[in-house]
DNA sequence: CACATGCTGCGACTAAAGTCACTGCTCGGG
DNA sequence: CCCGAGCAGTGACTTTAGTCGCAGCATGTG
């Protein structure tokens, strides 16, 4: 009998990563059995670009940012991902170092996996793997489309599409208007749109001039839905 | 006895294939089975961004580019495949539609395997689960490249990147220069850079005004290798 | 040869992005 | 209560990107 056998709330941790949804419970426990508990406090750093895969994380609570940084000090956020993701899967198969670096935005609570431990796993339910191919397919969509916002759109279009983004999935509508909250300061909003923090500020003071959204610091109002969906789609 | 059975070159362009390289030869007998010809020209379209998914396609000989194009008319090139090579990979596990375009460079000879037969060929056979893990990992890594290039670099970095590149591995040296050619157009370079004609025929006389390289349409000559290269860790 | 087509070079311009320096605000701890 | 730290707003400026229009030049075709 091991002295710490692995405890249910992990087992059910695990079954709510959206990679082991479809495993049996006895899976499950086999897999638990390999994790091992973690905690990052806010801003952690998990590591970075270049370190050497340990292996994979996924997350219990919290939510982890995905992102390069440059030699001058510019950020670019790749993906934030929530309870029930995962990060750093890819490297656990091709054994190459990480391509970004990854940092806790809430306190968060990890389960780690090892890469050997995971990788024999995978041999052993293939199911596993095809759920990775899905989980990795949509992280590459999602690149795809930053790089078709970076080489097409401006930083106005971008914070636009942000605020539309969030109006429509946790807007409270109060009469006319939506009423919504960055979730970030204007500093991690750049980072996310590819930017540097004054063009968050100005350009969120040109939609207000232009009677768009009513700025108060993080808290916006959305005025106008739909002038503000129209800039998306200006050609310029 | 079928009319038109798995001819043996359809088999050995399957093995040459980095996705199937560890396979039986029995086993790509069985692949090949399913394996349909397809022939395109050179510019000609495989298939559209937002296209529902059909299957996959290897490369046989010939290249291929996959692009997103915006509506103002500019495209980005994300990758070129070679000979080897497969395209559509991703969209035939999780059923969405391509999230971006393929034309051909030059004239192509594709092996095309249907979504269905694909899939269940890979059920079959788990290890190439695996491989397509390691090919998709391959992409993602490339696609995060791309975004730290538009995001933290200038056209002119950008231009010399691929110069420096080329130079390293296709140049031919000749006393202290290297000769090198472009492998398409100004414009098609562009797309790659994620910008316009333009700027790609600005920055080569640019480049060529500071004695960096010498510039004859679209056969470049290196003068200053490490000059070049100090450009791509400019921090303006 | 005349002509159309596609690629390249260039000048002048506009617009977007980014930099720098500074102000004011708010909030929490000593 | 004062102070410091971090965040937001802003003006002035530089640099980079992108647009428009056109001219030169090769190539190939009727």
């Amino acid at each position: 009998m091991l002295p710490m056998p692995e405890p249910a709330d992990v087992v059910s941790a695990l079954g709510a990563a959206s990679l082991f949804s479809n495993l049996s419970l006895e899976e499950l426990r086999l897999l638990a059995g390999h994790a091992v508990r973690k905690r990052y406090a806010q801003g952690e750093l998990l590591f970075s670009e270049g370190d050497a895969c340990k292996g994979l994380h996924i997350i219990v609570t919290g939510k982890l940012r995905i992102f390069k940084s440059s030699a001058s000090g510019r950020e670019q956020v790749l993906a934030v991902e929530g309870p029930g993701g995962s990060v750093a899967e890819l490297p656990v198969f091709d054994g190459a170092p990480y391509p970004a670096s990854v940092s806790a935005v809430e306190d968060a609570q990890i389960l780690f996996i090892s890469r050997s431990d995971f990788r024999s796993f995978c041999l052993a339910h293939p199911e596993v793997a095809l759920k990775m191919l899905a989980v990795v397919g949509a992280r590459l969509r999602r690149l795809v489309g930053i790089i078709e916002e970076l080489s097409f759109t401006t930083v106005r279009q971008r914070l636009a599409s942000v605020l539309v983004r969030l109006a429509q999935t946790e807007g409270k509508h109060t009469g006319q208007s939506i009423e919504i909250q960055l979730p970030g300061t204007h500093q991690e909003l750049a980072h996310q749109l590819g930017t540097v923090r004054e063009l968050v500020s100005r350009n969120l003071m040109r939609l207000q001039a232009e009677g768009l959204v009513q700025v108060e610091a993080r808290h916006i109002t959305v005025l106008d839905l739909p002038g503000l969906t129209a800039i998306l789609d200006s050609s310029s």
